[in-house]
DNA sequence: CTTGACCTGAGAGCAACTCTCAGGTTGTAC
DNA sequence: GTACAACCTGAGAGTTGCTCTCAGGTCAAG
């Protein structure tokens, strides 16, 4: 009737703390035994476990997976949410892979950059040239 | 002798708040006035924000900044510290650019996928098939 | 009956802000 | 001189999704 809710049958276990975590949010909601304070997990409560994992694999925030389960839970249909939420978390991705591209090219070029350049120490001025040198400001600054 | 601290003669102005957040971390100590508590920021002051400004748009975290500034106040270069700290960025970097692409591919990928699949209602023990779908497990779960 | 391995909830910590709040200050217009 | 708007201040909450510690309860094996 009751099951292990670490387990997951190959490998890797969920850490305790993420599910108790995600109990304390409301995502899931075992019964409390009377005897003792131990959490009985349902089937159920794994079917849960093991899709708030796989809504996570695909991007889902835990605040999105929480209004997905609330609608199934009502009876009304999560599908048309999941799909706007998906084509939104597609467009604001490639976004942000595109900034991280772009400082991953602003780091490469200043390390290359640095390689000509001696260490200093620094004076009253400056903190560190390295850093300043790749400023791109023309002086107006007040 | 003093200046506005989050003014920087183009564009862009600091928030008030963020310069209070450095005030806080102790990244910047500008002096408060005697007769009222307003801040008084002197050049260095505001030398100090370029350069933070300057470190996080390459990447460095507060916490980096923060040690580089206090190398600096003691007289020791951080240059050494900022060739490794950078390129210990640039792998960092380069492996989260490489998740981000994978979630990318997983998320286009279902999209896809659930063009050919209707929407359901949820029943007893599926929440939302189109994600339930993206599984790759053999069934072999507890 | 002890020991060690589990479980529990409460709460702190992370990163870097952003925002609200309640109150103080300043400049300007009338 | 006073009303008002527009600034400033520090304190503290909120964001995200955990991870970890703590102090204590539970349980099975030997």
């Amino acid at each position: 009737m009751y099951v292990d809710c670490c387990g997951n049958g190959r490998g890797k276990r969920r850490q305790p703390h993420t599910v108790r975590y995600y109990i304390k949010e409301g995502l899931i909601n075992p019964a409390a035994q009377a005897d003792n304070s131990y959490r009985l997990f349902t089937r159920q409560d794994v079917t849960r476990l093991r899709f708030i994992r796989m809504a996570k694999t695909l991007g889902f925030t835990l605040n999105e997976i929480r209004q997905i389960l609330e609608h199934a839970k009502v009876g009304e249909s999560p599908c048309a949410d999941v799909r706007e939420i998906i084509q939104r978390h597609i467009v604001e991705n490639r976004q942000k892979i595109q900034e991280l591209q772009a400082l991953q090219t602003r780091m490469e070029q200043a390390l290359e950059k640095w390689q000509d350049m001696p260490d200093k120490t620094p004076d009253g001025t400056s903190i560190c040239h390295l850093i300043e040198s790749m400023s791109d400001t023309t002086g107006d600054e007040t």
